[in-house]
RNA sequence: GGAAAGUCGGCGCGGGCGGAGGCUUCGCCAAUCCGGUCAGGGCCGAGAGGCAGCAGCCGCAACGAAUUCGCUCCGGGUCGUGUCCGGCUUUCCACU
């Protein structure tokens, strides 16, 4: 697994604590490291080069913050340029005086097809635009049977399908055709080919010509590693493009790619594919990009989802609790209704860097949704009273509750025991006393990692949002013997972010849970 | 011996008070031991659909409290009352 851009450069810059300034060398140290992360990350080289140029411009000279580190500083820097490099102007599509073109290019498994049902089906959806699709890919017979069979599970209209039309005659029928019918937007899905040819690009050059077209989008995979380059340099001399569509962005990719081709082409990206469904497409994200790029997963995305879900209310009222050190099935319930909200753990899993495989193991081992369900069921058949005082919990009024609930006995035993757990954990952090608590949480917040957070989130509120968390997280044990030690613990996102996440491991899995959870970043 | 007045007691009636029951309201409220609705979760079914059902809520017992008495019963170191009964005192009448 990678190493975050930000773990490297504190090593390197350690010893520049205290200095008031960021000097030559100082960057030239971390521009090494920089230079590495971009590579990893699938950036092309030029680009890399040139980026580093950037950075060490701004860089230098640039006043040391107190109480940030300068490693922080650096991070910070490398990822506002990259932000800013992916695109600081909005990225919205244009439209023209209907009816316009959209014509879709790209290589032959981009996703490029369902792409365009996807962009249809939000333009659809979001701008009420009236979108008729049509298919110029008459090399491969099924192509248009498919785009037709999209648009009927998506409930865009398609161009009836002519046998033997050649693609310009196509894009003309399309244009048309909306012209009488009174379309707003005409997506052209050109052929796909699996590597760049001339006659693939002519083809796409010559009904560019036919329908000028108000945006020619590339689509391209998230995946694509260095090669994304040569592709979108090749599409745009041949046939020029207006934006770029990102796809598989929720893959495990890291997305250096976006950064070559904006860098590159200078087309702004403008949407990116999330997911399978048709709804899954999104404007596109520079931040989320950038973080990813340095290996922060989208760590952003996830305190934003936590912030925004968190009922601050309760937060409150569980933080009063834990202070008596208590800890119940209420509580319990709480925590993994927030889950549930936040998106489960495959979710929470995604959102963190390297998790998306091993979000695919805790399954196997039935640590998944379905899981959080029941427990959630089995903290549901309880009285108010059970929950209140889990001691009461004997062996007829566990059978109940098992019937009820439709779990077994041996299921409920397993939440007591995480429950116990809890309830120790909290016992021994009220022994700690609150305010060392706070103190340690400090040392956190000024780490590496809550300066990466900050770069996109003002600092302060980040803070407080975090605080919150921590304030109710329900934290496995593992977060508190690392707090104690000092800033090198778990980033913030993972110790009081995913409440019930250690628990749930941890009852589930003892030692591996916690274990695994840790080396794997 | 009779009458009247006063007084004490009995009895009857009425009121009040106290107690019990009842009524009403509120609270609490049986984890489960076969009430209603059943979220969540479960089960059966390829599916359409069914089924069982915990918590909660609702009702029902039990419990506690308050209030009400327009109910019923019981009881009085209560109060009033009586062409009723008895004791005592005074006065008047009659008789020896």
């Amino acid at each position: 697994m990678f190493e975050s851009l930000g773990d490297k450069l504190t090593g390197v810059l350690d010893k520049l604590r205290g200095k008031g300034a960021l000097t030559e060398d100082d960057v030239n140290a971390a521009a090494r490291e920089i230079r590495i992360a971009l590579l990893e990350a699938d950036v092309a080289l030029p680009v890399v080069k040139e980026f580093i140029e950037r950075v060490r411009e701004r860089a230098v000279g640039q006043e040391v913050i107190k109480s940030v580190t300068p490693a922080q500083q650096v991070v910070k820097i490398v990822h506002d340029t990259i932000v800013e490099t992916l695109g600081s102007e909005t990225a919205e599509l244009k439209f023209a005086t209907p009816p316009c073109a959209f014509l879709m290019v790209g290589l032959q498994g981009s996703g490029k097809t369902t792409s365009t049902a996807k962009i249809a089906r939000f333009l659809t959806d979001k701008q009420r635009k009236k979108v008729l699709m049509a298919s110029l890919d008459v090399n491969r017979p099924a192509a248009q049977e498919q785009l037709r069979q999209l648009g009927e599970q998506t409930g865009v209209a398609t161009l009836p399908v002519v046998k033997g039309q050649q693609p310009v005659d196509i894009a003309k029928r399309a244009m048309d055709t909306a012209r009488k019918e009174g379309f707003d937007v005409v997506m052209l899905d050109t052929a796909g080919r699996l590597s760049i040819d001339e006659a693939l690009m002519n083809e796409a050059a010559e009904v560019k010509k036919a329908t000028n077209p108000v945006e020619t989008i590339l689509v391209t995979d998230a995946m694509t590693g260095q090669d994304a380059v040569n592709t979108a340099r090749a599409f745009d001399e041949k046939v020029g493009i207006s934006a770029i569509m990102l796809t598989r962005v929720d893959g495990d990719a890291r997305g250096g790619a976006a950064l070559s081709m904006r860098a590159v082409t200078g087309k702004p990206i403008k949407l990116m594919g999330v997911g399978e469904k048709w709804d899954a497409i999104e404007p596109f994200a520079p931040d989320r990009i950038a973080g990813r790029i340095l290996g922060m997963g989208d760590v952003v995305s996830l305190v934003e989802k936590a912030s925004e879900t968190v009922d601050q209310e309760k937060a409150l009222k569980l933080a009063q609790k834990f202070k008596k050190g208590q800890f119940d099935f209420n509580d319990m319930l709480t925590q993994l209704q927030q889950m549930k909200k936040m998106g489960g753990m495959g979710a929470l899993m995604q959102m963190l860097p390297g998790m998306g495989k091993m979000a695919g193991q805790l399954e196997e081992h039935g640590v998944d949704d379905s899981m959080l369900k029941r427990q959630e069921a089995i903290i549901l058949s309880m009285t108010k009273k059970e929950r209140e005082k889990p001691d009461l919990l004997n062996a007829s009024r566990k059978k109940r509750i098992a019937a009820g609930s439709g779990t077994s006995v041996q299921e409920i035993n397993r939440l007591v025991k995480q429950q116990m757990q809890m309830q120790t954990v909290m016992k021994r952090m009220r022994k700690m006393g609150m305010g060392k608590m706070m103190g340690a949480m400090k040392g956190l917040m000024g780490d590496k990692d809550a300066a990466l957070l900050g770069q996109s989130l003002d600092p302060d509120a980040l803070a407080r949002d975090m605080a919150g968390l921590k304030d109710e997280g329900p934290l496995g044990p593992n977060p508190f013997d690392d707090m104690g030690k000092g800033p090198k613990g778990l980033p913030p996102g993972l110790g009081g972010g995913l409440p019930g996440l250690g628990s749930t491991l941890t009852g589930g899995f003892p030692a591996k849970g916690s274990g695994r959870k840790k080396k794997k970043r």
